[in-house]
DNA sequence: GCTGGAAGTGTTATGAAATAACATTACATC
DNA sequence: GATGTAATGTTATTTCATAACACTTCCAGC
């Protein structure tokens, strides 16, 4: 789970400037159309989730969200996540006690998260697979409202090495 | 994740008596076989794991670990589930901060559960669909080590009420 | 059998992650 | 502008997990 090495964290590059403003924006606009408010706290947290280059801890989100370097009160950033979890604009990653920013768009979806045990590089992907899943549970009776997939390993950058 | 409803918790039943016994040898075989060493620590917790009906929290291992009714110190328990993990022995579940005893043998494998959110019960299932995932993230060069499914839902007698 | 190193354990203390509980404020609807 | 609901602010606490270091057990090689 920790930097093992001295790679670069190949991480998908945080938002910045007008790719950040356009993305907040339109996460504004479909909490509009689906009756949701992004209200200020909410809107803050999905801004350092989206600048950020991985994923990122509750406690850092605390520690960084005042503008001023004032810390919040953790209440607020977790309900923050809880909010941007339901409407799909962030996700848990469970084994890292950490949050992302959605990187797929679009609605509620199940999460896959490929996890560099090595550089610590996490890229969320399509999750291959899922649908098998989901109808083998089915055929028993169970119901799937909510998949997290989360694959440790190493990525090809840390295998070359 | 909590109990929001009056079912029983359909979960796998606890191990008991000669069961629980035989089960425990086993481990112990097979760690001879491994050159691994299921001491008395790492022998109770599996021991508490096996007996459960369900996922344990780690801190009610720790203080139903001593046969008298002692407590045992964190360290204790959290290093005999990392050594039970790494065998194969026990699974951690990450949405639920719970450890369960391994239910489908074998070595090591990728561990996937359907954790009904309504009664609490947990299924540990075969990983239907794991190879699609693993063989995607390989065309990306990345190499998978170890693999977690959560399916969060409702199972059938849950929903048939 | 002694011995040296590795693996395992005991113990104390601390750190990290998350939530409970309750007062207060914003917001839409009537 | 009254009313109810959703959201926030604030304090305190609980839950979960690990760091650090001393001590013991085990086994291989002498
Ligand atoms: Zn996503
Ligand atoms: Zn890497
Ligand atoms: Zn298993
Ligand atoms: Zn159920």
């Amino acid at each position: 789970m920790d930097h093992r090495c001295e790679h670069d964290a190949a991480a998908s590059v945080g938002l910045k400037g007008s790719a950040l403003a356009q993305a907040l924006d339109q996460a504004g606009s479909r909490c509009d159309s689906d009756g949701q408010r992004l209200t200020a706290p909410r809107r803050r947290v999905l801004e350092l989730l989206l600048g950020a280059e991985g994923p990122v801890k509750a406690y850092d989100l605390i520690a960084a969200f005042g503008v001023d370097g004032e810390a919040a009160k953790p209440p607020t950033v977790y309900r923050a996540l809880e909010f941007l979890e339901r409407q799909g604009f962030a996700h848990r990653i469970e084994s890292l006690n950490a949050y992302v920013a959605c990187r797929l768009g679009a609605d509620t979806h199940a999460a896959a998260f490929l996890i560099c045990d090595c550089c610590g590089a996490t890229r969320e992907i399509e999750p291959a697979g899922a649908d098998v899943l989901v109808a083998s549970a089915g055929r028993d009776g169970f119901v799937v409202t909510n998949l997290t997939v989360e694959a440790h390993g190493l990525c090809a950058a840390c295998r070359a090495s």
